[in-house]
DNA sequence: GGAGTTTCTGACCAGCGGGTTAGTAATGCG
DNA sequence: CGCATTACTAACCCGCTGGTCAGAAACTCC
């Protein structure tokens, strides 16, 4: 769609609308003006749900007290509550990034060297630092492993949700983001190897798997 | 560093050597040409690893044939192997963005609607299906776990070292590149719960963490 | 249909930045 | 020292693009 801020012409913009250049100023201020207004919906949104899942933490640390290391040996109901809060959280940032992948994928691309640059990359950092810091809360409850620095799994997470959302703006058709959001979680949880002591027939259907025969959609390609 | 191919002017460039902007064409064509060459370096040097962690991954197989189900839950020798094979690849790879950081950051952020965005998110999405396969065996040989779509395994790890060369490139001090790498792989692998029965002091220094007090170097902020 | 209002056009301007080149300084060498 | 070669400068050209504006078109309401 847009070969970033710089590289689109206000033209560009104009033309793809059927209407000539001047017809632009009537709308908009300036082209980083236009921009600012989508950017500035998608970060509140983005804010808004990084608040509500920070609240609601907080929240479930006031009512259900820390977890503790048996709570993830027997999976207790807390413990539970706790994976489906965070993965419902998760979706909710896939959904938000999917609804503005065009947007995501240019402020990641493309907005090096303008206002927005910082704008995108802030928020990784602050959610680098967001999961990190849940994460080291986990660590000393012995509830996460404590021989893997916080930062890396928040590098991991973040970095795979900046991924597919970079994935998301090349799909013609929206992908199952809660399976995805699953998958994530119970491989970050749980890891990629597989069960112990699980066995099953390499050629036969597995059972409740979380995709379909071939898992991501189409590709979408760049409209010239 | 820069703001980007289409953002960094001939005279910033020629301005930062103490020269003028006429010299620069004596020593390049253009921006393109003087950025093509140092890509191509990065480049080449990338999909030589690839090639070679690729050939070194068909030689393990020819030698050691399809891992099994048992080989995890023993930690057989030639899974080991594997293990540590991949891990030292993960640790090339993280070397090489490493030295070529302020190129990855460019090429990454700052290059969308120039010739080398394909560049950089081919290589990417290449080694997101290579990294897909590879698990995709590792499924169907009951190694790995079957609920979760190869596809999200691939953008979780590559995902990660995505994020991480970026964050490279505001560090000032390499970070520990090989505990990186390890952690990752632990977290890939193992997942990040606690080991279960495992339970140790919330206060206590733990013994072989990959990481000191505080994990990430200090930053580096970008020069103007 | 015509006055008034809104919406849009397309020619125009101005400045920025890539690329050129004539001329100048530095360097090397017999 | 004098000549040649190399390295660099700075003014210049020019195309491209953001932004402006007078006027045309469309639309509305009486």
């Amino acid at each position: 769609m847009k070969k970033g801020l710089r590289g689109a012409r206000i033209e560009d913009i104009t033309a793809a609308c059927g209407l000539s250049k001047g017809a632009f100023y009537l709308h908009a201020a300036s082209k980083e003006a236009l921009f600012g207004e989508v950017v500035a919906e998608f970060s509140s949104a983005m804010n808004l749900l990084i608040e509500r899942r920070i609240k609601e933490m907080e929240r479930f640390h006031a009512e259900h007290g820390p977890l503790e290391a048996h709570d993830v040996a027997e999976r207790s109901e807390r413990y539970e509550l706790l994976v489906s809060m965070s993965t419902e959280s998760d979706l909710g940032t896939l959904e938000l990034m999917w609804a503005y992948r065009d947007v995501v994928h240019v402020l990641m691309r493309g907005s090096q060297g303008t206002e927005f640059e910082s704008l995108m990359w802030g928020l990784v950092d602050r959610e680098v630092s967001r999961v990190s810091q849940e994460f080291q809360r986990l660590q000393e409850d012995c509830v996460s492993r404590a021989d893997v620095p916080p930062t890396v799994i928040g590098s991991l997470i973040v970095g795979t949700y900046v991924l597919l959302a970079q994935q998301m703006s090349q799909m013609e058709q929206k992908p199952d983001l809660a399976a995805w959001a699953r998958s994530i979680h119970r491989l970050i949880r749980e890891g990629s190897l597989a069960p112990e002591g699980r066995h099953r027939p390499a050629s036969s259907l597995h059972a409740q798997e979380d995709f379909p025969a071939q898992a991501p959609g189409p590709r979408r390609f760049p409209s010239p």
